[in-house]
DNA sequence: GTCTATACGGAGATAGAC
DNA sequence: GTCTATCTCCGTATAGAC
């Protein structure tokens, strides 16, 4: 324990700074507990126990299990935003399935740091009504994103863009969490080309009827 | 797991006949339970209580609450492929988009009924390997049925057909879960035109315009 | 074979000492 | 502000009467 401080001018004020490091190694406890029992038993407990700290301090941190699951999606979340500003700082790609790609690579990038810890987060967590209104903000936005970049290619040739960027983002965010999820290690890029394939075509493609091109 | 004893007694046996109707009246109500309460909430307690039935009853048919999930999985996925082998029992349509479209569609019918179950089921069912075991047989068996499906059309330009074949199922099953347990009542027809729109053109779009993963 | 009553155990959460 | 100890709650599962 350090001395005590009573009456002596506040240096840097270490204990915001401290319990800050506390929620976070909570947090990274609870990121590994959650990947290797999952969310249910996945105990405050054990969550504790990797932290280091006791039962007790936990609960002074965080109100409830479910809050620690829910900063954990947040930070998830903003991790994949702060990717994409990333990609954003640097100049695009020319061509479409260039920036198709980047959106794919990111995606799948974002991910392949804890699997396990993935399928918590996107299938075995409870859906509170805050956690659905956080993962829906940030899909909107990427929605509203996503839509605007493609405006911006006269080759997109795809009438209801509004489903069509629906459509694409769902489609990404989806396929790519199976296949990292998966528990085979798949051929992740092989799918990757793929996937880019399938939306550059569906973009691109004729938008009603299908001519067969001559090579 | 049931005993089949079925060659072994050639008296009626009236007792095994209502043994299986309340099996069947458990299930009927776990789905139910389930789906208004989700896996955790949706205790045994419950689903005994809205089967009619004790909660020792429930005990005696069942070795313990995961059994039942794993049963009403089972139930749905044979559920899936009696609807596949009826669209088979008809002439399939001939064109490759029309095959698409009734595939999608098959998909999207067998979901319709009871949408909250369906999360329960795609997102909240601990994975047992048992469950997994039965899942992945079931994707194993409709890879093969609709690759031999694109290996009949000649429209069909993509190369890899493996990965071509799990892309294009896998991101149907996504799609169409998100969309059906999508609590909003998205347009779903819209989003059929879309789907089948995007895995038309992937299947028959240029395959050499792809390159491999630019650097 | 179905019920009632209950044990068993584990998880979340809190109280109070230091 | 962190700990230990503990309490409550509740869901699963069982025992035993009928």
């Amino acid at each position: 324990m350090p001395s005590d401080r009573r009456g002596l001018a506040p240096r840097k004020q270490p204990r915001q700074i401290r319990a800050e490091l506390t929620r976070e190694r909570i947090l990274d406890a609870a990121a590994h507990v959650f990947g290797e029992y999952g969310y249910a038993a996945g105990t405050t407990n054990r969550i504790a126990e990797r932290a280091r700290v006791s039962i007790g301090s936990l609960y002074q941190y965080y109100p409830n299990k479910d809050a620690i699951l829910v900063e954990l999606v947040t930070r998830h979340l903003d991790s994949g935003g702060a990717a994409v500003a990333r990609s954003q700082a640097q100049e695009l790609p020319d061509t479409l399935e260039g920036v198709l790609r980047l959106f794919v690579r990111t995606a799948i990038d974002n991910h392949l740091d804890d699997p396990r810890l993935l399928r918590v987060m996107a299938e075995q967590a409870p859906r509170s009504a805050e956690l659905l209104a956080k993962v829906e903000a940030h899909e909107t936005e990427r929605f509203a994103y996503i839509e605007e970049l493609l405006a911006k290619h006269p080759e997109v040739r795809v009438t209801d863009t509004y489903t069509a960027t629906r459509l694409l983002v769902t489609t990404v965010e989806l396929v790519v969490h199976k296949v990292i999820a998966a528990p085979d290690p798949i051929d992740v890029r092989r799918f990757e080309d793929e996937l880019v394939a399938m939306l550059h075509r569906y973009l691109t493609g004729p938008s009603e009827t299908v001519g067969p091109r001559t090579a």
